[in-house]
DNA sequence: TCCAATCGGAACGAATCGGTCCGATTGGAA
DNA sequence: TTCCAATCGGACCGATTCGTTCCGATTGGA
């Protein structure tokens, strides 16, 4: 019931990113120095945000990223789920079933899905803007 | 932000206890064939919950387990805690601190309180009593 | 045409998770 | 009173995932 590390690191960068102008072009390591963020890690992160769509990327000299949609279109939940998938407490929250042998007779899974809602509501209600803005 | 294969079996275990009368005793074995969850595990999940307190043991012949409060005072976030260790989504929300780099100068944090009250306060909402109710 | 800068994916090590086994303790039966 | 069976409790082990690091592919400028 923990955000696992990387997830924290790319919230981080994404908030400090937030907080360029939206027209420049920032390098995984500019970022990296920013945040504190070991580089390497950071790279990786850039990486897995920009395919998720976050950010778009542009490679060669004077590449970087970039922030693909405004801040306050961006919510904690869509960082987190680019960086460790979607956001199901449980497998069986998932359309992949078949994968716990008491899935039929089971009744406790009737009540997740309102808590995994919850929670996945908590976290949609915090926009990317709100994070970037003051401490 | 999945919840670990180990709580899931424990809400699930827990809430199968909750069916039996209060006053019953329920050996590991029970619960496990109940559930479905492999006997070493239940064994395993039946201690961690007792010595969180959620569950009274007596050993011996003809002993078990029995659920130390009612159903309707016991939460979803007492059973993931007893499991899984404090609800935090970061390491900087926890007491402990100088585990970060950034710690001092990091701009997400101050946020991150509220987010993770709100996580916290959805598993909270839902009662194990409710979980053992009707499908 | 070459070079430097940057992104992208592949490979490695570490820590945690999940599962299994065996010893310690207790109550009941002979 | 003694023994035995049932049950909890903690220690050990393998496996999966997480986190990190490194190297190759691509692009724009000199």
């Amino acid at each position: 019931m923990r955000l696992s590390s990387l997830a924290d690191y790319a919230v981080v960068m994404m908030a400090a990113a937030a907080r360029h102008p939206v027209d420049a072009r920032l390098s995984a390591n500019i970022l990296a120095d920013e945040t504190g963020v070991p580089l390497p890690t950071a790279q990786k992160l850039m990486g897995r945000l920009a395919s998720a769509g976050l950010l778009n990327s542009a490679r060669g000299t004077g590449g970087g990223f970039r922030l693909a949609r405004p801040a306050s279109d961006v919510s904690l939940a869509d960082i987190v789920e680019a960086v460790e998938g979607p956001i199901a407490m449980t497998n069986c929250i998932e359309g992949a079933h078949h994968l716990c042998a008491i899935e039929g007779s089971c009744r406790v899974k009737p009540h997740l899905h309102a808590v995994n809602f919850a929670v996945r509501g908590a976290l949609q209600g915090v926009s990317l803007a709100s994070l970037a803005g003051a401490a």
